[in-house]
DNA sequence: CAGCATCCGGGGTGATACTG
DNA sequence: CAGTATCACCCCGGATGCTG
C-alpha cells in the first residue's frame, strides 16, 4: 500500500511550504480535533442529532463544562450545528454539519484502524512487539 | 458509502460494550497519537527511515525532548521502529513498521479532509466569532 | 550526535456552584 | 435543561544543561 508514499510526499509539499505551523491544515486541525473529546463527539453525532443531556448521557466521563467548550469549539469550525429551541425547558441539538458529516468518511478510517490494530498495539505496548521487525529497547515506561 | 452511518453504527456498539474507556480502542489510539506530534512524525517518517538529527531539522518546532519522547511512545506502541548504530557518533535511525506503514491510510485519508476543507473551517472560524473574548452566548440561529 | 534529567510555565481539564 | 464562572490541579511541553 502506497499511502505512506502519498503520506511521504504530502509531508514534502509542507517542506516545501515553509512549514508554517499556522498554514499547515494537518497542525491546525489537529489542534483541534486532536484533543481529548472532539472526534468522539463527532462520532456520537454521527448517529444524528443529538441534545446536550443526551451527548453528556453517552459519554459518562466528560464534564458539562468541555462538553460544553468542545460542541462550540466544533460549532466554530462549522463541523457542528447548534440549534436552540427557545422553549421554557432550553432545548439545544447539536448536529453535524455537511462538512462535520464529510469529515465522517476520515474518521471512521481512522477508528476502524484503531479497531482492527489495538490488540496488535496492546501486545507492543504490553511487552515488544508482535510484527514489527527487531525492538531492542530498554524498559520502556508508559506514563 | 455513508459514512456517518457507519459511525454511528459503531458509536452504538462502544456504548453497547459498556463504553470503557480503557477498552475503546478510539479514546486509547487518541490518547496516544493525538498528541502535538505523534502524527506529524508519523508523516515525517513516512517519506522513509530518518535520523534523530533529521526528524528535529524537518520539523523545527519541536524540542529534542518531545522529539525523543513521542519517538519513545510511537515505539512502544509498535508503529515505529528505533534502529542505533553502534557507531562511535551515536547513529539512530527510526522508521515505520508495518504496523506503523499500516496507519499512513487512515492517516492520509485525515491529512487529505484537513488540506481539502481547511478553508472552509477557516471560514467558519472566521465568520463564527464577531469579536474575540466574547462570553455571550451567539445565540447563532440558522444562519 | 542522540537523548536524558530537571526546572518551570501555561493551559487543558475536572469539580463545584450559580444562572436563566 | 443547558449552560457559565470560578477555582485549582495536573501534565504537556519548552528551555537548558549533562552524559556517552
Amino acid at each position: 500500500m502506497d499511502a505512506r508514499i502519498a503520506l511521504g510526499l504530502k509531508f514534502s509539499e509542507w517542506l516545501a511550504m515553509g512549514h508554517d505551523p499556522g498554514g499547515c491544515p494537518v497542525r491546525n486541525l489537529l489542534d483541534r480535533l486532536g484533543d481529548r473529546w472532539s472526534m468522539l463527539l463527532l462520532c456520537a453525532l454521527a448517529q444524528g442529532p443529538k441534545r446536550f443531556s443526551v451527548l453528556a448521557r453517552v459519554i459518562p466521563d466528560i464534564s458539562k463544562r468541555m462538553l460544553s467548550q468542545t460542541l462550540r469549539s466544533l460549532e466554530t469550525d462549522g463541523l457542528v450545528l447548534r440549534d436552540v429551541q427557545p422553549t421554557v425547558p432550553p432545548s439545544v441539538t447539536y448536529s453535524l454539519t455537511p462538512l462535520g458529516e464529510s469529515f465522517a468518511s476520515p474518521l471512521l478510517g481512522l477508528v476502524t484502524w484503531a479497531e482492527a490494530n489495538f490488540d496488535v498495539v496492546r501486545a507492543a505496548r504490553a511487552q515488544g512487539r508482535s510484527d514489527p521487525g527487531d525492538l531492542s529497547q530498554p524498559s520502556s515506561q508508559v506514563s
